[in-house]
DNA sequence: TGTTGTGAAGGGCTTCACAGCG
DNA sequence: CGCTGTGAAGCCCTTCACAACA
């Protein structure tokens, strides 16, 4: 499996390569077995060129005069990512939005399995949901301990995102996925990252109001 | 109300524009009346200058040796991204996120009314979710005629999401929000917005394993 | 005086163009 | 011969630094 071969990887790139992955899944479920970057960068709506850069911060995938096998591609671009194993979250926020993600499949499918459910509403406390009994988040430290997550999943109302935030934090975890409409402020060590479909409703709203600005 | 200043504005700061509104919301309900570029950046966890740059594109909203009004700001900046006013949506995709959506009151508060619920499933059509009657696909055309829809939103599985893309293009929609996991292919004129959020869990992940490239 | 608005400088990402190689 | 991998060029965005001004 080659190792990473450069030291600062661009933002960009790593959002175009779970856009690649996804891509690649598709081709190969529709029974692609070779593509070659121009076309795979037709597909992704992206430069070529962009495409071959953005592997070779990780290493040589392709075949010279041939393309890329698809499968071998897959599993090195998931292999890069890191996302080939499982990965175990923790979810703090058991409303509407929570259940959903509790009951969500994909997640497991996916390599994201979600250890633990936690809220601070004493109503909400006990209840079972996809299999999981509802913690209070006091107790998200001790728990972590036990079942060993590495990322969280805020799904709380925004004013009480910060809160779970820290406790998360405290509670040694190193990756929040946050779908609460706040920011939160968390240590360096800590990555986070914003769900918000509403932005990109608001992205549509401005393209639409001036397409000559594009 | 003032226009826009430059033609080009980079799609970064549209997506940071969404970013200060969701911040200055959250400072309002916390009864912060006036904010200087220098905090609210720290919140938003951005440079200052980029603050004042990203507003500068669309006019002079400040007050020199003061800072922004908070309520007007946010006036000016909704304004700006053209979400003052109602947008009429259309959903193709009636599965269990489409119906947690139809069901999503966030949607009609901010001004994006989903006025159409649409699904080729022949089980699902007729049946109501949400107050809204699931209409076949086909008739998106028809229906999008008399509802007077701008922005299609896709929840269908990932290999049906091109064809509701092109029902909806055909339609006459110009922005689509694409929750199917799959990449879709549209004419210039229709701008289109990805929700994928294991996208974010990926870059999580990455993070996480490479903490170093950060 | 304090903070905005902005030209200029700087940096990083994208694209080009082609050498390298199967 | 075709497509990848990559140095170099170009461009766009971000950051700096300060003039403008309430």
């Amino acid at each position: 499996m080659p190792q990473q071969k450069s030291e600062h990887i661009p933002r960009a790139t790593i959002q175009r390569l779970a856009v690649y992955v996804q891509v690649l899944e598709n081709l190969q479920r529709e029974g692609t077995e070779v593509i070659s970057s121009e076309p795979l960068a037709k597909a992704c709506n992206v430069n070529a060129s962009q495409i071959r850069k953005d592997l070779a911060y990780f290493g040589e995938f392709g075949v010279r005069g041939v393309g890329y096998y698809v499968k071998n591609l897959i599993a090195s671009i998931t292999s890069a990512l890191g996302v080939d194993r499982e990965w175990r979250t923790v979810l703090v926020g058991v409303g509407n939005l929570g259940k959903a993600l509790l009951n969500h499949k994909e997640f497991r499918l996916r390599g994201f399995n979600i250890v633990g459910a936690f809220d601070c509403d004493p109503f909400k406390i006990g209840e079972e949901v996809s299999g999981l009994e509802v913690v209070c988040t006091k107790r998200l430290r001790e728990m972590i301990g036990d079942n060993g997550a590495e990322i969280g999943i805020i799904t709380t109302p925004p004013e009480r995102a910060q809160r779970a935030a820290n406790h998360l934090v405290e509670a040694g975890i190193n990756g929040i996925l946050n779908f609460a409409p706040s920011r939160i402020t968390v240590p360096d060590h800590v990555n986070v990252e914003y769900v918000d479909f509403f932005h990109h409703l608001y992205a549509l709203s401005f393209n639409i109001t001036h397409p000559n600005t594009k």
